[in-house]
DNA sequence: CACTGTGAAATAGTTCACAGCC
DNA sequence: GGCTGTGAACTATTTCACAGTG
C-alpha cells in the first residue's frame, strides 16, 4: 500500500471498501453462530466457507480492519466478533422507524433479525387513519402527522420506507427534513435525496428479474447443448451465438403494469 | 472490443456484464413509467435521470444488448421495453413456488410487483399443518409434503425460501432435487447449491448494518469537522484518520443473538 | 447539432502466491 | 507446520471524451 516501506499504519486508515463493507454482516452472522457454540478460534478458510466468500477474500477484507488474526492460529472468536460490531457501528443502538404499515412493514416490525443487532424500532408509521392505534408487533401503529415529532423526540436516524411507490418520495422528503440521513426504501421508486443521506434499495421484483435472466440464459444452453454433447457434459458448452434468442413473439405485448 | 475492425458482431456475442444485468430491471421500470404516460422516446440522459444511475453507464449497458437508439433522437420506448423484457426472459411465465409463509411470505404473496412482470406464484408453501388450507392473497396454502409434486406440475424452477433459517437449507434442497434452479433467499442462511443453481439473497438486517456503518462515519465526520468549520460546510472535510473511533465501549457486550 | 455508441483511461474489486510469524 | 497478512497480478466496472450519425 505505502509505496516504501512497510511500517505500521499501512491500512486501518480509512475508507473500507464498500464490497468489504457490505460482506462484514456475513462474517458476523458466521461469527456469532460460532460464538454460541462456544468455539474460540476459527481459520480464515473455516470461517469464510461458512461465510459463502473465499479465504483469500476474507483475509483481505479484515486486513483493511486491522491486524485481529493470529498466524497459524487463526482468529479468536469474541474478539473479532466485538471488532466488526464495532466497525459496524452495532455497539451503538439504532432507533428506527418503518414508514408503511402494510404487509411487507408489518413483516418488517415482527423480524427478529432487526432487534437482535442494535437495531429497535422506535415507531410503526401509517399514513391511513383507520391504522392508527392498531397494534402491530406489539407497537401502536402512529399517525403520519406525528412523524416529525417522533424522529425528533426518539433521535431516529434511520428510516425503513415500505410505502406503496407513489408515496415514498413524500415519506422521504419529510424524514430527511426531520433529520433522517439513512433511509432504506422497499419502494419500488428511485428517491432522490441530498447529499449526505445514504439511500439503501431492496427490491423484491428486481431481484427475481435477475433470477429470471439467468434461468432463460439456462434454458438456451441447454438447448444448444443437447444436440452435441451427453446429458452430464461439464465445462462451458460455447453456445452459438444467437443461441438464447427465442421463438420471436407474436408482438410485444407483455406485462407491463407497475407495481404499486 | 474486437482488437480490429469494428465489423458488426462485436457486442451481443455472449456475456453482458452481471453489473449491467442487474441494472436492467431499473431501466424496464423507468421504460415502463414512460411507456405508460406515451412518451415515445426518451434520452439516455432523461432515462439515467428516471433510473438513478448516470447517463454514460447506461449508455454502456445498452451497448451490450445491440445498438437500440437513434443517433441525434434517442431511444424508442416501446421498443427498449420490449428488448429488455425479452433479455429478461420476461417475455414468458415463470412459475414460483414460495415456501415459508410467516409475516414475510405472506408479504410476498401479496407484493404485486411479482405478478405484473411475468411471475406467478404457483403455490404458497409452509411445513405446519395448522397453516394447511388456509387463504393467503387469494390462494391455499399447502402443506410441504406436496411440494414436489407442485414443482414437477407447474414446471417451476424458480423457488423462494421465506422459512426461519433453520429449515432453508433442508428446504432448498428438497426444491433443488425436484428441479428448481434459481432461488430467492430470504432466510439469514448461507445456502449450498450444487453447480448450475442460482441463489440470490436479499437479507434485510444486512441492509440496516450497512446504513448504520455509514451512518456512524458520519457522526464521527461531524465530530472532526465541527470545531474547524461552521454547520453547512461543503466538500470534504477531509478528517483527521483515526477521528472516527469512538469512545472505546467499557467491554464488548454486544446484542449477538442470532435472528430465527 | 444533439445524442448515441464505444474505445481508452481510470478506478474498484478479486485472486494469487508467498514471506513472515506463532 | 499451519495460517495470517499483503504486495502484485488480474479481472470487472465505471467514467471520460469524442468520433460518427440520423
Amino acid at each position: 500500500m505505502a509505496t516504501g516501506r512497510n511500517h505500521r499504519p499501512a491500512n486501518r486508515s480509512r475508507g473500507i471498501p464498500e464490497a468489504t463493507v457490505a460482506r462484514l454482516p456475513l462474517y458476523l452472522r458466521a461469527l456469532t453462530a460460532l460464538s454460541e457454540r462456544s468455539v474460540p478460534t476459527v481459520s480464515s478458510e473455516e470461517l469464510a466457507g461458512a461465510a459463502g466468500v473465499n479465504s483469500a477474500k476474507l483475509r483481505k477484507d479484515f486486513s483493511y480492519l486491522g491486524s485481529y488474526g493470529t498466524r497459524g492460529v487463526g482468529y479468536d472468536v469474541e474478539y473479532l466478533v466485538y471488532q466488526i460490531s464495532r466497525e459496524l457501528g452495532l455497539t451503538q443502538d439504532w432507533p428506527v422507524v418503518i414508514v408503511g404499515i402494510g404487509n411487507l412493514g408489518a413483516a418488517l416490525a415482527n423480524y427478529g433479525g432487526f432487534a437482535s443487532r442494535g437495531f429497535r424500532v422506535a415507531a410503526l408509521i401509517d399514513a391511513d387513519s383507520s391504522m392508527t392505534g392498531k397494534q402491530v408487533a406489539g407497537m401502536a401503529v402512529q399517525h403520519v402527522d406525528e412523524l416529525e415529532a417522533i424522529i425528533d423526540t426518539n433521535g431516529v436516524s434511520i428510516g425503513v420506507i415500505t410505502t406503496p411507490g407513489g408515496a415514498a418520495q413524500q415519506v422521504c422528503d419529510r424524514l430527511v427534513a426531520a433529520g433522517v440521513t439513512s433511509i432504506l426504501n422497499f419502494a419500488p421508486t428511485v428517491l432522490t435525496v441530498p447529499d449526505g443521506v445514504d439511500v439503501r434499495k431492496v427490491d423484491l421484483s428486481i431481484e427475481l428479474q435477475i433470477l429470471a435472466f439467468h434461468e432463460q440464459r439456462k434454458a438456451a444452453e441447454e438447448l444448444a447443448a443437447e444436440p452435441a454433447a451427453g446429458l452430464a457434459a461439464p465445462g462451458l458448452p460455447a453456445p452459438e451465438p444467437g443461441a438464447a434468442r427465442r421463438g420471436q413473439d407474436p408482438d410485444g405485448d407483455l406485462p407491463v403494469v407497475m407495481p404499486a
